[in-house]
DNA sequence: ATGATAAAAATGAACGTTCATTCTTTTTTT
DNA sequence: AAAAAAAGAATGAACGTTCATTTTTATCAT
């Protein structure tokens, strides 16, 4: 036990020095040496815990992803109303991308550009499904508009990422009323027009 | 003129390159050697037009940002009404990122990385004034909610991109009603509520 | 329990490569 | 024939990764 879990914090490290390094300079400006400083770690104990750099960075975003979900739905039930389920929902993932934003801001740079290869990509994306299934239970019980899950996902969803990265760079500063109109809009724009509410 | 004009080639292969690049390979996997050969050009010819790497990248995001609003405002007058004038904007934006998505993919990846410099990230931002001057008269008409720029950008131009990159991994593909469809999500999600329409 | 020993984990230094940039020379333009 | 532009080769630094060695942990006969 005690070896695993020097392994592990050894590992968590690695992850969270290169969430914060390719947060703050680039992954172009990432180097291993760097990471390997930050986690308080060798360099070449980096290759004990991932096969390389690129294999490194697919993992964080895959463990950044699923902490990502997990957070979204863990408190939805699948027998809450498709409006309670997606309020439900959607306060938790506003939480997330603006209290977790070291978390919510590597997403946003890997969801942006080609450093995550493909499987990955495909690998995070997985975990979203209670989301899509709500939205297809809602399309069916005439309460969500007949439009593609990415459209419902860029209304809805993508302009808490834009406002978390305004927030990082201190542009601005979002407080509760805010949250609670940005949360209307979003419903608004996925609801079909004659929903109550 | 001749030699001006040779110049002017030259520099805009650069830019087109460096766009071509970054955006398919990513900026930590774009050197200069590549950007030169891509442009037929000697990587020392890169130093007679730009400084170093940083400047490139600046400057080829300045201009593409400097295109992006060109484009945006180029069917709008400011004598239209502020929902005519939002929907001549917000269109021209939609047809920008769907149509030029080469320019729109570039955006997307400087917007959420630190990639460049904050002089040229605020240089970039300053020909979008007109928007939000149009914003500004909506909320002295009454018509637009009273909310903060970053908000209404958020909700009403910013899911756009993330349409914009979906269809560009070839995810989905927007059609003309679609279009429709996200337009009027998008002034739903910024006009009053008791505005008609 | 203890100490010898084997296995695993971790390290710092080193390797080969690639990169951004510069230098020297050649070509093109004036 | 002078000046400007462009080129290819060269340079030194930085990078990802591996190697040889040391340190830590686990095993187990006594």
């Amino acid at each position: 036990m005690a070896k695993l879990q020097k392994s592990i914090d050894k590992r968590n490290a690695l992850i969270s020095a290169t969430i914060d390094l390719v947060n703050n300079n680039g992954f172009h400006a990432t180097p291993m040496s760097k990471i390997a400083k930050m986690a308080n770690v060798s360099p070449a104990t980096i290759y004990l815990y991932f096969e390389n750099k690129q294999d490194l960075v697919n993992k964080t975003y895959i463990e950044v992803k699923a902490k990502y979900t997990d957070y979204a739905f863990a408190t939805y039930s699948q027998d809450m109303t498709v409006q309670m389920g997606f309020e439900t929902i959607w306060k938790r993932i506003a939480d997330f991308k603006l209290n977790e934003s070291e978390n919510a801001l590597f997403l946003a740079q890997c969801d942006n550009t080609p450093i995550i290869d493909e499987p990955s990509l495909q690998e995070g994306i997985k975990h979203l499904q209670p989301l899509l299934d709500l939205w297809e239970r809602g399309r069916q019980e005439g309460v969500i508009k007949l439009v593609s899950d990415y459209l419902l996902y860029a209304y809805a969803i993508n302009p808490l990422s834009f406002l978390m990265i305004a927030q990082k760079r201190g542009a601005f500063q979002l407080d509760a009323s805010q949250i609670e109109d940005a949360y209307h809009s979003a419903w608004s724009s996925i609801k079909t027009c004659d929903t109550k509410n």
